[in-house]
DNA sequence: TAAATAGTGTCTCTAAGACAGTATGTT
DNA sequence: AACATACTGTCTTAGAGACACTATTTA
């Protein structure tokens, strides 16, 4: 920015094909509680959904695809994705995290459209008051299985795939699963969401593992109440279960040590 | 894609400004090793180094900075990349890989340039051949310590910074450390080469724990030759140490296990 | 024979993993 | 009292962490 304004005139930047488009998807993810019909309280059943719209317009006019817009020039791409997310669910300040950009040329019949991708992570019950936007015909949550199996506009099923298999990642290896929760929660509601995103998660000695091991006890916490006495909840069983939240305590991971 | 062809016609896609390029940025990291003038045979000193270019033209003239260049409608942003990287290293066939986008408005004169940056992890001798490519008045490795205190140009100080801060996490979550190393490899030079990435890793036992922990030793196996007999190397020492390889077995890493 | 790296012996303490057993408080 | 969840006891084996000690080769 210090060099002279002048030389910009021998600059001429549209000697080449620029693209028509820098727009942002977002796969908004959350976890849905469903009561089972049993005798005594029990864990409800939970399950990852992700968020799609019914395209109005063309192109792939009817079919559902992931929410997303155009960036402009005067903001970045993650302030278009939390447009975006703002317009499609009236939430802000969620987790939103970018994720990965596709190229491919043709992905996109109006043109060439490079596409960034975010995942966001949201609470069930802030999905409450969503509505339609302007270009959908309709917004719906979808069990990811489900939404896999969908013929989804665009390449958004590549877009759904890999930002699956980040949120895997992510849940086992930094502490993600707080966006599911509430800020006091208990060992099995951890346990739950922890096995809703990654399905084949099995820890059998869990509660021993996270309250009592030295190297990584420091990533949650006993909750107690103004008299210093533990917090417990019976919101799923008759017997209560202690709460914990989670520390600012993130493990540092590695493969050597 | 199932849609008729002429509803393409009522879309006008450039009604809203667009973007005037999509360039691909890339960070090369080497990592270089110089003898010591010891007694005997002795450790060489590793250090991690970047590649910069030195501009020829508007704007930032004369400042050093990323390799890179824009992206063409034809092929995608990772085409792009490894085409940059060839033409100013003239290597193919390495570790790159994408790990963010720069959108900030204003980042870049010329106009609205959204930037998709890559690290590539080459080895040494790999970079022997360089060249000045067109663009550029000078091509030169330097430490990352000293490029991160330079006057970069664009944004590339914040992408150098991130850069950085990604290998770091994947020099001790993945097995990237065989980019740096030789197919097959003492335990002295796999410790240093992490050592040259991560300044303050300090296994004390890391011969212990990588060769003789149950849930590690997968990652690395010794190497034998054709009778079946221990392969060792005595290019850093008087006593030959034992060479190893990498497996194809990447450990999946957990906080809650 | 001393330099420089490579590797082993040994001890203590903590954690992993398995799994049976106990605790709690409603319907 | 049975249900459904929430823990605890106990035992075995494996790993971490520290650090002094031995091994190897040749300038």
């Amino acid at each position: 920015m210090n060099e002279p304004i002048e030389e910009a005139a021998n600059y001429s930047a549209s000697r080449y094909r620029t693209p028509d488009g820098a727009p942002a998807d977002i796969v908004i993810f959350t976890i849905t509680s469903t009561e089972r019909n049993t005798a005594k309280k029990s864990l409800p059943v939970r399950q990852l959904e992700v968020l799609l719209i019914q395209r109005k317009g063309w192109p792939y006019q009817g079919h559902w695809a992931l929410p997303g817009g155009f960036s402009k020039e005067t903001e970045t791409l993650l302030d278009s994705a939390l447009r975006e997310l703002h317009e499609e669910t009236g939430v802000a300040d969620v987790h939103i995290e970018y994720f990965g950009v596709y190229s491919k040329p043709g992905r996109d019949p109006r043109g060439w459209m490079i596409s960034h991708a975010f995942f966001a992570l949201v609470h069930e019950h802030a999905l409450a008051n969503r509505r339609a936007a302007d270009d959908a015909a309709d917004v719906r949550l979808f069990p990811v299985q489900e939404a896999l199996a969908m013929n989804l506009a665009f390449d958004h099923r590549e877009i759904l795939e890999d930002a699956l298999q980040q949120i895997r990642i992510k849940m086992l290896t930094t502490t993600i699963a707080k966006s599911f929760l509430p800020e006091e929660f208990t060992i099995g509601e951890l346990y739950q969401v922890i096995e809703a995103v990654v399905p084949d998660f099995e820890e059998k000695n869990f509660i021993r593992k996270i309250t009592s091991t030295q190297s990584r006890k420091g990533i949650i916490e006993e909750v107690r109440d103004r008299k210093g006495e533990l917090k417990q909840s019976n919101r799923h069983s008759q017997r209560a279960a202690q709460l914990y939240r989670f520390t600012d305590y993130v493990p540092q991971l590695s493969i050597y040590s």
